[in-house]
DNA sequence: GTTGATTGGGAAAGCGCATTCCCGTTGGGA
DNA sequence: TCCCAACGGGAATGCGCTTTCCCAATCAAC
């Protein structure tokens, strides 16, 4: 038995097709109250579901949509894709998920099969990037998007505008303040730490990641420290563990180095430019035997609900990442005349991290 | 500038609808080459992308694969739903994804809406429960899945059948060993642990709960052990923070009560059904001063791979999650005859947090 | 050279629904 | 009482595509 189809409700019940349609899918026409009465029956009785393909091919659109990240087992993704699944389900939509390990052109791929399934909306979580060699697949991307847009469809992004977009009708950027947030940070780590500072970035060119650096540094100089070394690995827990099987090594090497004396060498200060990469920088200086804070202070950045429990506390910089879900999969429901930027507000946190050791 | 169709692509190229469509969406009728390469050149310079929703409605199968989770933000659902994911890429099909909360109500919604939107295949991540005023919903979700069934669709569900689904076909088991593995647990954690044994349980009727509940209750009587008293909270962090407040006080006065004996009280081992809840009842426990594994043992189920780095590293029973997210989404795919059981490997892994004190 | 098989393209019929347009009824105002 | 407006229902069209069916042309075989 095939799924039934409104014609055969409407058969049923002994009404045109037209009516049958005006009774259960929520026209601007209502029929007698009799007739829906027997409509509504008929539909039960056969357990008509309609056929939203039908349906959104006829009315061209389709409650879809498109979700675009990264990799939806990072608990930094997850977080943003359950505000965006509570948003999507207030607007009586569904979430068509698409995970591109931040390739540009993975990225244009998704882009155009939500487009060829006529996704109502698109929101971009996963951060964009512009390393040698993206280019072409950077220009598709936003070739694809102004498509997309100029055929009536509403694109979010997170954090930052998509490069090289011409047509600004339908654009919605959440703009997260991550310069700032990386500034503020480095300003309250300048506060209380003396010794050097080292920052773990992800690849060159990883927007999300280039800005947060460029805050930190701001940040610093501001306060008069010198610039910090900058390592590039892995965007997440892997590149950070790797980076931190080095650092361990070093931090130990130039302890031995100045033996001599009674003082150890100063204390690093460790800012990584997301949680789970201070989370992996932190298991690799750990197995190495050293303890935090006392050997190194760490900080990360977006304050992972998972991580919270781990020890020591993690400094951070707090982002709302449900709230960035929503605010971006609202927003994105309602066409904006022109390009619409939207703010949230993160929240420098320090914990146990960074502390000083009591000496 | 609407969206170009296939029959405008068809005018430009001088060819009828019924070519340009064998050209572009690949039929079992290859046109000549000639024409071919004038269609294609077409298609390109209109930035023709096929409608998904009319594909479907033509051929009736829509290229989606319907998921649904309890809460995409808990990293068991998240990590299953990376294998999805990865999965449906290789089908070259979509991921919808809908979140349910745990409710029958709202898991029969999802699966109407996903027949609505024709999914080609659908799978349960969530696990069902069979709470009192449950019934109904329930019986309506298996309703609804005969019916999806009947009409072509495949469901995978993981861990559990759907309770009361009559319809055979199309219906695909991943086969989670819950009880099985629990036992094995029990069993290993009886050798080392001579203190009592306390359950911390999901909600009663949660399928998955229980039945790792049952398990590991087995596995004590085996042993010769004492059953355990068994608590039942919410099936997430918070149940198992709260759940460890209460149990901190209950450790703290049966010691308060031992006092004048010189052997404090034996330690009590603390079995959580899952590995959030073990992280929040740890998390309550060290917040009111105790130590673990020295005051009391803490062992969870599932393998969370961002816990990995929580110190004490949790003992717990490794579940191979995004295998079973690829293999739920492949079997559905390969419509099977009859019910399909499929099995996954677990692993009971020891570690710190139930290790024995060094007396 | 004729016939039958095969190929390659087009015309047309849906897929299931929304919606426009049309027509018959009814109700109210003059 | 008559006319016009408003209403309630149905027929028909089209959304964009696939696919069956049909037809003309080409080819091989006799």
């Amino acid at each position: 038995m095939a799924a039934s189809t409104l014609t055969e409700v409407a058969k049923l019940a002994g009404v045109s097709p037209a009516t049958a349609s005006r009774v259960l899918n929520g026209s601007a026409r209502k029929p007698g109250s009799d007739i829906a009465e027997r409509v509504r029956k008929a539909a039960d009785s056969l357990g008509y579901i309609p056929n939203a393909q039908a349906q959104g091919l006829a009315r061209s659109s389709s409650g879809l949509i498109g979700l675009i990240v990264h990799d939806i087992a990072d608990p930094y993704f997850a977080a943003i894709a359950r505000g965006v699944q509570e948003e999507a389900r207030l607007q009586e939509r569904m979430v068509l998920l698409a995970t591109t390990e931040g390739g540009p052109k993975e990225e244009k791929d998704a882009v155009a099969a939500f487009a060829a399934r006529r996704a109502d909306s698109i929101v971009i979580a996963g951060s964009r990037s512009k390393k040698d060699g993206d280019d072409d697949a950077n220009r598709e991307l936003a070739a694809e998007l102004d498509r997309y847009c100029r055929n009536g469809g509403q694109v979010a992004v997170v954090g930052h505008p998509v490069v090289g977009a011409t047509a600004l009708e339908g654009y919605h950027v959440v703009n997260v303040p991550n310069e700032e947030l990386a500034a503020t940070l480095a300003a309250e780590l300048a506060r209380k730490h003396k010794g050097e500072f080292v920052i773990l970035g992800g690849p060159a060119g990883l927007f999300t990641s280039d800005d947060r650096i460029r805050g930190f540094q701001r940040g610093l100089a501001d306060a008069g420290r010198r610039e910090a070394e900058v390592l590039h690995h892995a965007f997440n827990r892997s590149g950070g563990y790797e980076a931190g099987v080095a650092m361990a090594q070093r931090i130990k090497a130039s302890r031995a180095g100045s033996q001599n004396g009674p003082y150890s060498p100063p204390r690093l200060c460790i800012f990584a430019v997301n949680d789970v990469m201070a989370i992996g920088m932190a298991a690799a200086l750990r197995s190495a035997g050293l303890r935090i804070p006392q050997d190194a202070a760490i900080a990360g950045f977006d304050d992972i609900e998972t991580l919270r429990d781990f020890r020591p506390e993690l400094s951070t910089v707090h982002l709302p990442l449900e709230e960035i879900g929503r605010v971006a999969t609202r927003s994105a429901a309602s066409p904006h005349h022109g390009q619409e930027i939207l703010q949230v507000q993160g929240q420098v946190t320090l914990r146990h991290s960074t502390e000083q050791p009591i000496l």
